[in-house]
DNA sequence: ATTCGCCAAATAATCGATTATTCGTGTTAT
DNA sequence: ATAACACGAATAATCGATTATTTGGCGAAT
């Protein structure tokens, strides 16, 4: 007797994690957030006793990072922080700048009503958010990043394509690290003014205009790089 | 005393690759050649001992298919084949379309000399290669899926840009899965004419040409999908 | 007859230990 | 003094075995 399709599936979503999963987790924060400088080795040994598990599990959540490009594999010389380089975060600020438009374009012609509200819920979220605290030494609240992450992924998510905004989400992780790393300074703009008009033009339809906000946008990011912070 | 940077570098390019490094590679050629169904287990047991290694090295190979994309995790009830199902296939292509127009542009830009060369050897080998061959059964020849990657590939790496190379090649492979597996029979056009006026509006640096010309190739590869094969 | 719960077999996840490779230091030959 | 070599410590990669979870079948209760 063959039981009706999806019954077998349990799918709990409380389950609790594997430790994999769990140690993945831990390392991808710690990465992000800076605990490793570039180039850093992470070492099984010191990362398994540290959190209790065996070399197997870190060993696995290394392998998975390193599928993410948050860190890199020297074969027989063990993972370490990839030393983002400047020239890597001109690379990946130069890919968003060529995909991303077209990718809002995308958004723009596909999304429905469900996604205009959210759109209007992000940006919300996000000009309520305080975009600097004293306390995090110099660079956005991580409360505000998250708040702009999630802003320009709803803008794009309006496509409903998996794989374009699977690209999205590894170029901006991927951004964030090396933008964090390849500056002596994080610029000091955070594109109010900006935010809004891509608001407005994405919800008004306006492809053209919004595409055209969004390279600007990103083009001032980078600039802002390799000149002194003027605005704010 | 500190040595002279890069002084340590062993870098021996021929140096014998990891297990879980050729364990890797043999299930990424099995998968793509179709050996595996889609949704179909791909058993750390069975695996381990066929290829005379351990568990783990097994397990980490799964790991990285993972991450490529290629294989999917069923928490608690292991790794399989992903079932690449129409929409997904229709999804890639359309993330296809939407990026590679642009990337192109891009590389019109910025490709060299060298770049130029490559692209003329690519295409050379393309047209030189036969497409099919009788004893592999209705779909193109492997020689043949190559060469047409390669040419794909080599228009676009003018750039020169890492970042947008890496999605395309993520692209192509996750594209080659789905098309194998979506369709009950593989598109029967190979698009000669196209490649040639992409060659050439490449080479002119015809940017709007050769976008155009690229999304109407991959337009055209999708649409055969659905409808009867017409077009030799 | 069907559903629920329990038990055993199968498989996944994890662990501790073993083997292989690299790194650093000290020694010797040029 | 410098460079090549050897050896031991440190670390990476791999293995074999243990533990945890799921799967499938059997029987009892409804």
């Amino acid at each position: 007797m063959v039981y009706p399709e999806g019954m077998t599936q349990t799918a709990d979503p409380s389950a609790k994690p594997m430790l994999s999963e769990r140690v993945h987790t831990l390392l991808q924060t710690a990465i992000m957030r800076g605990e490793y400088a570039p180039g850093e080795a992470l070492k099984p040994q010191e990362l398994a006793q540290r959190h209790h598990v065996s070399l197997a599990v870190v060993r696995e959540a290394l392998v998975r990072l390193v599928g993410e490009g948050i860190a890199v594999r020297l074969p027989n010389r063990g993972f370490a922080v990839p030393d983002f380089s400047d020239q890597r975060w001109q690379q990946i600020a130069q890919a968003r700048r060529t995909i991303e438009p077209v990718m809002l374009r995308l958004a723009i012609e596909h999304g429905d009503l469900d996604w205009e509200a959210r759109v209007r819920a992000a940006h919300h979220r996000l000009t309520r958010t305080p975009a600097y605290v004293l306390e995090e030494g110099g660079y956005y609240s991580s409360a505000w990043s998250e708040a702009h992450r999630v802003f320009h992924r709803t803008l794009l998510d309006g496509c409903g394509n998996p794989v374009v905004l699977d690209m999205f989400d590894r170029l901006w992780t991927a951004g964030e690290l090396a933008r964090r790393w390849s500056a002596q300074r994080t610029p000091d703009r955070d594109g109010v003014a900006e935010h809004r008009r891509l608001e407005e033009a994405a919800l008004a339809r306006d492809a053209d205009t919004a595409a055209e906000v969004l390279t600007q946008h990103l083009t001032l990011t980078v600039a802002a790089l390799t000149s002194p912070p003027d605005e704010a």
